[in-house]
DNA sequence: AGCACGCCGACT
DNA sequence: GTCGGCGTGCTC
């Protein structure tokens, strides 16, 4: 019998590759182990087992595989069920989803090792100029890799060099796989087994004598070994005996003390576990037994619960039940909201069970939380992370809650998979039959809509923690004050009125404008030329801060202009502004108070975020003007007012879900006023205090919001009415997407008739060189989706047989809202 | 995705 | 002539 082995491998390929294994390695190997393939010419891969069966392939030689890399499975066999269905749903390869979901350092990779074949005796005058210099430089080491051989030859051409040698037989080629993963191994000292006796000891510490640092160490081990009977850590017996580690060193080569190492997790909470979690409310005691209701006949519920009603408590307590069924608990949330504050709270009730997980972790931390699932380590019973937390390995859940469930953030947009981690987590949890809670002040219409029909349950909770009122949202008409002139910058007589009450009385404030930067547009006065960015068709926006001009959407950057480049005079001006503008206007309005600024700029490196927010926490901040950053879930406490420089450009966003997200955005912002006992005081400035969602937010009508919004999908088709399919083409000549684009198009059109929408360009039609256009298929809700998606496979293949589209990128969007 | 191969313009 | 750019095709 002749066994073949299925994998999966970590590129966008949509076929499966197989490889002969030997009987023995067929009995050893299951599901979910690496192992280590060729592929293509030289380089080796790591795959992941998929599936052993016993039959050839037919058009090719199956080749054998490297070797098997885990003696048990890294992954699953409900992850690889789960990953079948992201794969099937977002229309992806499983390789894709295999990269998004395994830590790359799990995925090692092939190196050519070059070294000199020591059986061959060759002349130098048989090599060419190039050829010495290799066998020259491997005199000197035993082996080479292919970017020395780069270096020692400086030029960029070197495999044909390397290739004719090895034809030669002057050199051995060699791959060789290298382990990604360095375990942290902390150094540990206890006293070497020859001192260890009562005289032994006696002799040291008369030897000692002599050496008075080398003996306070000594002291210092005993006084250590002797409060708490734990191994003894190097960095611990400096500090304690008040030497440096020279001086252990010292006693480590005299063979008094030895040395040792003991691999431990680069992540260390504190917290004890046993704070007691607060009482509930009365409300909030309803709210759960709802949910509990809830999951015994549905499993999902959607606990839609004003800002500041307490949720999180609610989970709190959830998560406590299911730990006492010994299950594991998931809790999601964006990325932002992941602040220390939040994990503290929740290891102070869950000590060292709770395990972080989210996107600024290095590739050795994923894999250390990744290798604790794994053995269903105590320490990852209540997993708190961001979006790809979703993938990692869980064995016993109970439970997914979703907070900030309307979140965009929990779609993944960029590289495939494209996966919502929402609807994704409601499916793990199925496959697991655990249940699924999502949470939110503003629910998105698709999951309010879901629990309208009963899909889910809903449950409402419409009083804030401590009875703590509303904030009261008032609108500013900025065309009447514009006309009346009682604006100063971008602030109103209002806004000013209120930020001075505000500050006298101790509070803080939050300034929110949905633009960073100084200003999105530069324009000259006198001939009405703007500068744009020369890869994208965008205006580029001014940064005072550095004086410079900026593309948000390459990155690319010049110095701000000194003269118009049209014409060269020097009438240069500004429109509209940014976050930077608002934080320059404030500083000048309050040159007394302190102002910060939150946004992409300033919250860049691994503690970006978590500073701005401390130091806001702290007090040391009076005024954070921020971006959409600010909306998301974070908890201040001595906020009272917010301000909302200019809702219009968030109404006027071309889009189909502006009018919800608009409401959203501006509901959580209103929320973070007023936490406390003070009531909190929202200002909207707006050129159109008529504009409903506006009347809505002020308020705070969800309700009505949600009807209305719900009529408008109702009337044009679009979700949760009818579901989407964004198929965007990318290549940078315009021609050819357009060509591509309407040959998709039309075929489309062939299947789904009218559903086919576009192509159009998109509002910045050019992105880093690439012009970009979409296609839109709208799924009517008695067609089926999974013949919707084979229908545009099948297109997509034909599309790929064409020569001319083959370069163009095509990428499809399941639910690219 | 990588990576080899092949064609083509740009230089020592 | 060789170098390096990029387009094309393939990987079990």
């Amino acid at each position: 019998m002749t066994y073949f082995l299925d994998v999966i491998l970590p590129i966008p390929l949509q076929k499966a590759f197989t490889y002969h294994i030997t009987a023995a390695e067929a009995q050893f190997l299951k599901l979910g182990m690496r192992v280590a393939v060729p592929f293509g010419k030289s380089k080796i891969y790591t795959a992941l087992a998929y599936n052993i069966h016993n039959t050839a392939p037919t058009s090719y030689e199956a080749k054998t595989i490297h070797q098997i890399l885990d003696d048990r499975p890294v992954v699953s066999e409900i992850q690889l069920k789960h990953w079948e269905w992201i794969a099937n749903y977002y229309m992806c390869s499983l390789g894709e989803v295999m990269r998004a979901a395994m830590p790359n350092a799990f995925i090692l990779e092939s190196e050519t090792i070059i070294s000199k074949n020591e059986q061959i005796e060759i002349k130098d005058s048989e090599l060419k100029d190039d050829e010495f210099l290799i066998y020259e430089a491997l005199n000197y080491q035993s082996s080479l890799k292919i970017q020395d051989v780069v270096s020692i030859l400086d030029k960029k051409r070197v495999l044909p060099v390397i290739k004719n040698l090895v034809e030669k037989g002057v050199l051995h080629l060699q791959e060789e796989l290298y382990e990604k993963y360095q375990p942290k191994l902390v150094r540990y000292v206890k006293l070497h087994n020859n001192h260890k006796s009562e005289e032994k000891l006696q002799e040291l510490l008369e030897i000692l004598s002599r050496a008075p640092k080398q003996r306070e160490v000594i002291l210092a081990l005993f006084a250590l070994e002797a409060s708490d009977n734990k191994p003894i850590k190097v960095s611990e017996l400096v500090e304690r005996s008040g030497t440096s580690s020279a001086i252990v060193k010292a006693l480590i080569d005299k063979g008094i003390l030895e040395e040792y190492h003991i691999q431990t997790d680069r992540i260390q909470f504190e917290g004890d576990g046993d704070a007691d979690s607060k009482t509930l409310n009365e409300a909030q005691r309803q709210a759960f037994k709802e949910i509990e209701t809830t999951f015994q006949s549905k499993s999902v519920a959607l606990l839609h619960g004003v800002t500041s009603s307490g949720k999180t408590e609610i989970y709190v307590q959830l998560i406590q039940k299911q730990l006492e069924q010994g299950k594991q608990i998931l809790y999601l949330l964006p990325e932002i909201a992941l602040t220390t504050q939040l994990v503290h709270r929740l290891q102070d009730y869950f000590g060292d069970k709770v395990a972080v997980f989210h996107s600024r972790y290095s590739g050795n931390e994923r894999v250390e939380v990744w290798n604790n699932m794994l053995n269903n380590s105590e320490k990852a019973q209540v997993i708190i992370g961001a979006r790809s937390s979703l993938l990692l390995p869980f064995n016993n859940l109970g439970l997914i809650i979703v907070d900030e469930e309307h979140e965009q953030s929990y779609k993944q947009f960029d590289p495939a998979p494209r996966y919502h981690a929402r609807d994704a987590a409601i499916v793990l949890a199925n496959m697991h039959m655990a249940k699924t809670l999502l949470g939110s002040a503003t629910p998105s219409l698709e999951s309010y809509f879901n629990a309208s029909q009963g899909k889910y349950g809903l449950i409402e909770l419409n009083t804030r923690y401590n009875n703590v009122l509303m904030p009261d949202i008032e609108l500013v008409d900025l065309a009447d004050k514009y006309k009346r002139k009682r604006m100063k910058g971008h602030f109103s007589d209002r806004l000013i009125e209120e930020m001075t009450d505000t500050l006298e009385q101790g509070f803080q404030i939050i300034l929110f404008q949905n633009r960073r930067g100084f200003s999105p547009i530069v324009e000259c006065t006198t001939c009405g030329n703007s500068p744009q960015c020369p890869n994208c068709d965008v205006s580029l926006t001014y940064h005072q801060y550095r004086d410079q001009l900026r593309c948000h959407y390459c990155g690319y950057n010049s110095a701000m202009l000194k003269r118009c480049q049209g014409c060269g005079s020097h009438t240069l001006d500004t429109k509209g502004f940014g976050t930077e503008q608002i934080e320059e206007e404030v500083k000048v309005l309050f040159p007394e108070k302190k102002v910060a600024r939150m946004d992409l700029d300033t919250t860049r490196g691994k503690f970006g975020f978590e500073k701005i927010i401390n130091s806001f926490e702290q007090r040391e901040v009076d005024i954070l003007v921020g971006t959409q950053m600010l909306t998301k879930g974070l908890d201040f406490r001595h906020v009272k007012l917010v301000g909302i420089m200019n809702a219009d450009n968030l109404l006027n966003f071309p889009d189909f879900r502006a009018h919800e997200r608009s409401y959203q955005l501006m509901a959580q912002v209103s929320g973070r006023a007023g936490r406390t006992d003070i009531r909190g005081k929202v200002l909207i400035q707006t050129y159109n205090p008529h504009h409903n969602i506006l009347q809505q937010v002020s308020t705070n009508s969800f309700k009505e919001m949600y009807s209305e919004q719900m009529n408008d999908r109702y009337n044009y088709k679009y979700p949760p009415i009818y579901r989407l399919i964004k198929i965007t083409f990318k290549h940078k000549d315009y021609n050819r997407v357009n060509l591509a684009a309407d040959w998709y198009a039309k075929s489309l059109r062939q299947v789904f008739k009218a559903n086919v929408l576009g192509p159009e360009f998109p509002a910045i039609s050019r992105i880093r060189n690439l012009y970009n256009k979409n296609i839109l298929v709208k799924i009517p809700q008695k067609q089926s989706l999974a013949k919707t998606k084979e229908a545009i496979k099948k297109i997509d293949n034909s599309f790929n047989a064409v020569k001319d589209f083959r370069s163009v990128r095509v990428i499809i969007n399941v639910d690219n809202y």
